[in-house]
DNA sequence: GGGCGATGGTGACGCCCCGTCACGATTTCA
DNA sequence: TGAAATCGTGACGGGGCGTCACCATCGCCC
């Protein structure tokens, strides 16, 4: 009998498959943090695998550079919100709902996060603006999808998707960022405020 | 009687200030090159002031990092817009003729600058988007302002203006990046989109 | 026009960060 | 249990950064 319960941790792989798990996270964890407190540009790669008492060489087994464990964390950010986005277009009705529930779902995932993130920056520090990451990309076009199958669905007459996907996505990171400078933040305004302007607009667009 | 024409090149101040802004204006020049050619990131400090055939030591004595100068190349973009977005204000009679006439500025404008930004810079580099400059800030506020008077003058509904001026600037410049990716690069087509998007959404907006 | 102080170009220098690599410890597998 | 593979380690060379002492040139005034 080879009972899995005699042996311990054996349900985990391997020593070195496990390590190797960790020391990634452990990087992650510690490059969102100084990020978070010494804004992107200052930070350096030294400050970032520091924080996990590894040695500097450590880092490069698992991320080329800075930006790439940026970049890491981008994908980590659109992987959680890829689901929450599928979720919405799952449980939609129509285009609006949709539309709300999206923005909604994107608003309140950016105020969650925000805290994560701006800590202790000082003011006037900025990240690069999310990178062409494949999991980013992979968002970008699940929207367009999404839009593409909701306004067939509705025999809604059709426009320019890759125009309307940018402007949309544009307004809910522009709107969600002015959103996250107001106290408090008011995700409920800000959805509402997207949504009509985009909804608003839409039977104004140029056919094809 | 002091004929300035019998003066040699007295017209243009001392030499020393001469020097000055001939320098200044060939680290900028030459910035504009190196990230057009090598992107910004990559750039360095020194492959800017190489190209001028000036000391390293020299830079310094007029900006105070590779962020600075990108800075001040922003500035000079939104110096140059200002007059124009100012003289689509003018001119126009109506919201819509404003936001036509701004846009389609914008986007000639975006199409001109194209030209000497990406020329072979390789692909997937990306710029830091504009920062927040104090010129690129008055171009922002410049068309809050403008949205303003304009709105006002029509006596249209009160509605949220940083949202609104941050979600047309924004779908400004997305919808442009995409515009700039197609061949041929269609500038009337992105600013009826664009036009017709945000003043569909308009009468839609929650009123204050 | 000549001498003197101010201005600003110069490039070598020290600093720090980067990415690598040879080494050794630890794990895996037979 | 011993050999082979794996991976953490930190010292090291390379290079970009920002500074500074030096000196040529300019502006100014006698």
């Amino acid at each position: 009998m080879t009972n899995i319960a005699y042996l311990p941790v054996r349900n985990t792989a391997g020593k070195r498959e496990r390590t190797k798990v960790a020391n990634r996270q452990a990087i992650l964890d510690a490059a969102r943090e100084v990020f978070g407190e010494l804004g992107y540009e200052t930070a350096t790669v030294r400050d970032i695998i520091r924080r996990t008492g590894l040695a500097s060489g450590t880092f490069y087994n698992y991320y080329r550079s800075k930006e790439e464990v940026f970049d890491a964390l981008a994908d980590d950010g659109a992987r959680r919100f890829r689901p929450i986005l599928r979720a919405q277009f799952e449980q939609a009705a129509d285009f609006e709902s949709f539309l709300r529930g999206a923005i909604q779902a994107y608003f309140d995932f950016l105020a969650k996060e925000h805290e994560s993130w701006r800590m202790n920056r000082p003011a006037g520090e900025t990240f690069p603006h999310a990178r062409s990451t494949p999991e980013v990309v992979a968002v970008f076009d699940e929207v367009r999808e999404a839009f593409d199958k909701v306004l067939e669905r509705e025999h809604a007459p059709k426009v320019d998707l890759d125009y309307l996907t940018a402007a949309c996505i544009a307004v809910a990171r522009e709107v969600g960022d002015k959103m996250l400078e107001r106290r408090p933040v008011d995700t409920q305004a800000a959805t509402d405020f997207a949504v009509k302007l985009i909804l608003g607009g839409l039977p104004a667009l140029p056919r094809l």
